[in-house]
DNA sequence: CTTTAAAATTAACATTTAATTAATATCGAT
DNA sequence: ATCGATATTAATTAAATGTTAATTTTAAAG
């Protein structure tokens, strides 16, 4: 048995797609707002969600990324519904960690095939399935396996020092780096750098990403501290 | 064994394909019209036709028409030949039951490629067309199954590497490719080229499909990006 | 097997951007 | 307030990538 929640303010579209999932023997859930829908969500545990990414309170993404912020959903598939014309959308919509998504209008047939290539896919573990490495912290995520940083779902293009940088702070949150400790780790025991290039390095990341994630200590060191 | 029934008027295609598919180790036949093509078709019964569309007597769309309506052939798998510019005759193709198409002048290669992804497609009982297996960004069509680029509704010729390295990008939206990963896939860790080579080999990508689409990280890498 | 065209690679040079430095300002503990 | 540390900004240097054209390689056609 697999369990479709849809969530959409549309009564018409939800109407629409149970009537064409439940005749391919789907059980399906239905919502028409965002937080309805995320409590469903929670209690029925459904293989797959479908989000409309336009919603009044809580529209797609942001119940998208709540859905995955939570431990018994974050494996549940996740299909966006969107206009044709929002575009844009698609790219956020997957960044923010969806599995698919669907243009409008619909057609049955296509989205048929597709729900059922994804949840084939999800079975067997198909390669297009990501492994999600990556780590968040707070509206911040980095995925070290993409070499991707995301910042309020925007991505962010670090220099290599920035990156470098980053990730050694980041592999242990919390802890105080020392200056030396850096250089050594960065540059090498060799190298000589002068004495201001850590700090003009640091102001560029905090810069990018934020300046609360990077704490300096004064005469010890920086720590990446969330 | 699979058998491929290739059905055209043009003695040198004719000869194209077989040589082509035999390289492959398929079982080729072959008929220089519509007529003879069905008559083999019927004692045959191959796993895959090719159909010339523009042909005397009987052209390609009559013959497929009939194909569909016979019982032992009803689902053999159809692709089609089409010039370029006849564009039109794709709807039609499609219409009356063609599973693929093909538009002339025959790469060898992309060929190969999609008829084994129909074949594949058949074996595993996915979906027909309905599949949707683009991506789109913008103005710009990627088709994995086809092997197809479409920009701006024209399609465009990469050569081998270009396809290859654009795949490698989209196989990953968003990712970092580094320079060393692209060359390991698709280069191989033994080849030794030049450090400008990719270079070059993005600077034809952009020439050819944008700009915008491939951006530089310096430092770390390429990503495709949209 | 040779010819020819296209693709891939190399090489030389130009351009761009990141990394570093240098100069100056600000901070925070005592 | 003062001193040692870090922050900030702009200027400079170094490194990586972009570009073009020439050369080599590969594959198609005769």
């Amino acid at each position: 048995m697999v369990k479709i929640l849809i969530v959409d303010d549309e009564p018409d579209i939800l109407e629409f797609l149970r009537y064409n999932l439940e005749k391919e023997q789907f059980v399906v859930f239905s919502a028409g707002d965002g937080i309805t829908g995320f409590q469903i969500a929670k209690k029925e545990l459904p293989d797959l969600i479908i989000l409309d990414i336009m919603m009044p309170k809580m529209d797609g993404v942001e119940l998208c990324r709540l859905i995955r912020a939570d431990d018994h959903l974050k494996n549940t598939l996740i299909t966006f519904l969107t206009a044709r014309e929002e575009e844009y959308s698609q790219i956020a919509a997957l960044d923010v960690g969806g599995d698919d998504y669907i243009t409008k209008p619909i057609r049955p047939r296509v989205l048929i095939s597709r729900i059922k290539a994804l949840l084939r896919r999800k079975h067997t573990g198909s390669s297009e399935m990501e492994e999600e490495t990556w780590l968040e912290f707070g509206d911040l995520r980095i995925d070290k396996e993409k070499v991707m940083i995301i910042k309020n779902g925007e991505q962010i293009d670090l220099a290599r020092k920035e990156l470098e940088l980053l990730m050694l702070l980041v592999s242990k949150p919390g802890k105080v780096f020392s200056r030396e400790e850096i250089f050594n780790k960065i540059w090498g025991n060799d190298v000589i750098v002068g004495n201001r290039t850590i700090d003009v390095h640091i102001r560029k990341l905090r810069e990018k990403i934020g300046d609360d994630f990077i704490k300096t200590i004064k005469g010890i060191g920086y720590k990446f501290d969330f």
